[in-house]
DNA sequence: CCGTATCCCGCTTGATACTG
DNA sequence: CAGTATCAAGCGGGATACGG
């Protein structure tokens, strides 16, 4: 019996998972964390100019409490934290992959 | 000479064309254009629950006004329009599609 | 270095009513 | 059927200052 696609069903299961990525930020976020690569706190906010400490650190929250996004704290003077992308979050990459081919294809 | 890929430009590119799918209905409204498939307005507010004609117009227009949605209308009473991707919309669908696939792994 | 705590504004969203 | 108009509200987001 072959599983049919019902793209009702799937827009309406979908719709909440969409929602983890809504914000300003988050995607940018997850573009740079794209393909494994580790960012600290100071890091985001070089590559991402114009983003506030308050939202940088909401989204980091938010991308943590969804799973997406893993916060490593090393107990040292001056503090040290690492973000990285969960295994889940990896997950993420073909469909950022995707949207950055999409995106280029605007300038031609 | 190979074409090195730089994360951040390539961010802060992205970064605008990423603000066309922003808001609250954009994405769910995509994935029922997905694949080609054609909607009506009724369609949309039958498919979408919850979202409100303000919206459902609103979301569209942004979508036209950006390439990504097209709208044919028929000149015919009672009205008809018809909304489908352009070429450049249909370019998004490899994302829609790993956006989907992300999203079922949620649930395992 | 890595954040929190306030304050505040405005845009997005929503509810409701109305129209060609 | 396919929308617009209007009004109101809430929260996302920004600026600034402060803390472990």
């Amino acid at each position: 019996m072959s599983k049919l696609y019902n793209p009702e069903s799937a827009a309406t299961g979908v719709e909440h998972v969409l929602r983890l990525l809504e914000g300003r930020w988050k995607l940018i976020i997850l573009f740079h964390l794209f393909d494994g690569k580790i960012q600290r706190y100071s890091d985001f906010e070089k590559l991402i100019p114009g983003i506030s400490q308050k939202m940088l650190a909401q989204q980091l929250r938010q991308l943590e409490a969804d799973g997406i996004v893993s916060r490593t704290v090393y107990p040292q003077v001056p503090p040290k934290v690492e973000y990285r992308l969960t295994e889940w979050g990896q997950a993420l990459c073909p469909a950022l992959d995707a949207m950055l081919k999409w995106a280029e294809k605007r300038e031609v």
